[in-house]
DNA sequence: ACTTCGGTACGAAGATTTTCGTTGACACTA
DNA sequence: TAGTGTCAACGAAAATCTTCGTACCGAAGT
């Protein structure tokens, strides 16, 4: 069965970052990174790793003795994935209110308020 | 103790989104409302809403019989963390990329784009 | 008084997530 | 060859989420 891309739990999305920062990695690649941040178990990571690949977010390598794991779908599609899901889960639709509740209570730098205004051009000149 | 916001879980979410939208509401307005989109037991929904009243998420009012519920926090802040909470997790707190991944794949009429500007606009103002 | 209706409370089952411990395979080395 | 270290597989426990069935309670009819 073709099943539609699976959202990523809260753990699942902290070893796709990994992946696709690194690209395709080993567990124990994976688990370094990730103890930088906060401490875990090396089969926890292992175990995850494992559930991913049977979900089919993750796809592996097993040329070498340690299996070499890699996401399925590039950045890219997962992020717009999640962000366009709480774009209609919170704030029906509208991109300007997800906007503004982003920005609000955190001081962008200058350089951040004119990407997003070149961002915004681009998009609106790909638009027609 | 004093706790720390907590981040609704999907079905608590569309609990929170009626009482936002509806102000404060008995189960049964809240199960009415719920029921237009998919079905769900009159039970369900008072459970949630029991769980959340202990957790904190929303209070109650027992002065009726039909006991009414409304959230603790204003919309505007919960949605505040939620965005912010992504911005961090996914895009590592770029708002940039977030708005770019946002709008990819959906097109956005001329009235969105020119919203998300003047929000822009409003927050470059604030922000000095 | 009896029944019915609209409500809460409670418990519990099933699903999913998150976390590891243990086992056993394999390979390197002293 | 015995010992040591690296790895995958598996099972399972604990936590959390989601869903509802059942029991119970009070008010309103009849």
């Amino acid at each position: 069965m073709k099943q539609p891309p699976h959202k990523p739990t809260a753990s699942e999305l902290e070893i796709l970052r990994v992946l696709w920062n690194r690209g395709p990695s080993t567990v124990r690649e994976v688990h370094e990174s990730l103890s930088e941040k906060k401490e875990l178990g090396y089969t926890t990571v292992l175990k995850l790793l494992q559930i991913m690949t049977t979900k089919g977010t993750v796809r592996r390598n097993e040329a070498q003795r340690a299996h070499v794991y890699e996401a399925c779908l590039p950045a890219q599609q997962t992020k717009q994935q999640l962000a366009g899901d709480m774009l209609q889960r919170v704030f029906e639709g509208s991109a300007s209110q997800l906007m503004m509740h982003a920005l609000a209570g955190r001081t962008s730098s200058r350089e951040e308020i004119s990407e997003l205004r070149r961002m915004l051009e681009e998009h609106e000149r790909s638009r027609r």
